[in-house]
DNA sequence: CAGTGGTCTAGACCACATC
DNA sequence: ATGTGGTCTAGACCACTGG
C-alpha cells in the first residue's frame, strides 16, 4: 500500500547541521564574513564540538567555507575556474601560462612516475617544480618529470641553479615536436612540502593531475600537479566556456 | 653549520600513522584482504580509536582502504581509470557508452544548473538520470537537464515512463548539432539519492563532472555527473592512453 | 546473535595568529 | 596574553552485516 518511508533512518545530527548552515551561508553570511567560534557554534547547536567540526569539515571540502588556524572560519567565494585544458597539446611553459618555475634538481621520481615514464625505479631525472598562482593566491604545485635522454641536447645545465635551471629543462623540452598527451584527475591528499605551498596543512584534500607527454614515440615527460581542491575547479573544453562560465 | 631541521614541528600522531599504515599496505597486504578492526589496531598502535580513524580516513580519500560498516577495512585495488573525454564532442548516450538510463522526470534544477542553461529559476526541465557500471562496480551516478524548448520535436512523452522515458529524451537530442562542450571538474560530497546509487555514506567525497553541451548558439543542456572518488581516476585526452596507462 | 564501522560526547592540550 | 582552529583521549551507543 505504498507506505513512503517515514520515521525513516534517524538522519546523523552533523549532516543535519551541515543542511542548516548552508542555508544559513546562503542567506545571513557575505563572502568573507567570520563565523562564530567553533566552541560557541557548538554550543548554539546543542552538539559537541567533534560534531560540529564534522559539519564545518564537510562544507569546506565543498569550498564553502574556509578554515585557518588561529584566526577562524570564514566563508569562501565561489570556486574560480582554473583552466587545465586551455591549449590542445602543449608543452608546459610554452607561450604566456600562469606557471612560474621555481627549481629543478635531479632526483629519483616515485615509483607510480617511474613506471608512466619507463624508467627504472631508482634512475634519476630532471624534476621541474612550477607553481601556478590566480589572483595572487597559489591554486597548484607541479613536479614535472624529465629523463636526461628525452631532452639529449641539454648540456651544461650543472652551472644552472634554481628558477633558471629549470627554465632550461623547459626550453629544451618545448624543443620536442609534441605528438599528444593525455590526463588523469583524481583525489588526493596533500605531501608536505606540496602543502606548504599551497597554504595548507598536510593531508588537505587536493586533484592531482597527471598529465603525461608524447614525442618521439614514447612517454618523454610526466607532469603531476597539485591543485588545492577546496578553492579550484577544473575546467577543460572549449575556450568559449571561461567566458560565459559563471 | 646547516643544521637540517631536526627536533622540528611534532608530526601529528595521525600523519605518522597514516605513513606506517601506507607501507604495511604496500608490503604486508594484498589487495582484498581485511584489515584487523580499528579497535584492535588502534590497541596495536596505542592511540585511541578516533585518531586512528583520522589516519583511515585520509587512506580511504586515497583510495588505498575501503571501509564498509558491519563487514570490515579491506585494502582497495589500485583506482581505475574512467575515460571522461574520450570522445571529443559527443552526445550523452549516443554510440555505445557505459552509461545506462534510468528514468526522467520534469522537474526544476538546482539553481547553480538554472544558471547555466539560462532559464528561471523555477523552470521544470527533463531531468534524465543515468548510472555508469565499471566491472560491475558504480561509478558515477549523473543528471541531465534539458529545457523542454531543446528539443521542441519531443512530443507524447506523457505516455512514457522510466528508461523509456530518458532514452526518448537522450534520441531527440542526438538529433541536434553539437556545436561544442565544455567541462569542469571539482569536489563535492554526495547527495543522499547519489550515495545510494554508488553504494556510499551521504557525504562521502566525489568528483562532480559538469558539462555544459552547446547547440544553436546556446546552451541545450548540462549534465552533472557524480564519481566516486575514492575508486576513481578520470581520464582525459588521447585514445592512445588508456591502452599504456598502468 | 556477535562483530564491524559510524556517530557522538565532554573534556584536555597544542600550534598558530593577532593584538 | 588571548583567542582561534587542530589534535587527541576514553569512553558510549547506534546501524549495519553476516553467520
Amino acid at each position: 500500500m505504498g507506505t513512503t518511508q517515514l520515521d525513516t533512518v534517524p538522519e546523523p545530527k552533523y549532516w543535519h547541521l551541515k543542511t542548516v548552515l548552508t542555508d544559513a551561508l546562503d542567506s545571513e553570511f557575505a563572502v568573507g564574513e567570520i563565523l562564530p567560534n567553533e566552541r560557541e557554534l557548538a554550543a548554539r547547536f546543542g552538539v559537541a564540538r567533534a560534531t560540529l567540526r564534522q559539519a564545518l569539515e564537510q562544507l569546506e571540502l565543498e569550498g564553502r567555507l574556509q578554515r585557518r588556524r588561529g584566526v577562524g572560519t570564514t566563508v569562501a567565494p565561489p570556486r574560480v575556474g582554473v583552466a587545465v585544458g586551455d591549449a590542445e597539446h602543449s608543452w608546459p611553459g610554452a607561450g604566456a601560462d600562469s606557471w612560474q618555475p621555481v627549481d629543478s634538481v635531479l632526483a629519483a621520481p616515485p615509483a607510480a612516475v617511474a613506471r608512466l615514464l619507463g624508467t627504472a625505479a631508482d634512475a634519476v631525472v630532471h624534476t621541474v617544480r612550477r607553481t601556478r598562482g590566480n589572483h595572487g593566491q597559489p591554486v597548484a604545485a607541479e613536479l614535472l618529470y624529465v629523463p636526461a635522454d628525452s631532452v639529449p641536447s641539454l648540456t651544461a645545465i650543472g652551472a644552472l641553479t634554481g628558477a633558471g635551471r629549470a627554465r632550461a629543462v623547459l626550453r629544451e623540452l618545448q624543443r620536442l615536436d609534441l605528438e599528444g598527451q593525455d590526463r588523469s584527475v583524481e583525489l588526493g591528499s596533500a605531501r608536505a612540502d606540496d602543502a606548504k605551498q599551497l597554504d595548507r596543512l598536510p593531508g588537505s584534500p587536493v586533484l592531482l593531475v597527471t598529465t603525461r607527454y608524447y614525442a618521439n614515440g614514447r612517454t618523454v615527460a610526466v607532469a603531476v600537479a597539485t591543485y588545492r581542491a577546496d578553492t579550484c575547479k577544473l575546467t577543460f573544453g572549449d575556450s568559449g566556456m571561461q567566458l560565459l562560465a559563471g
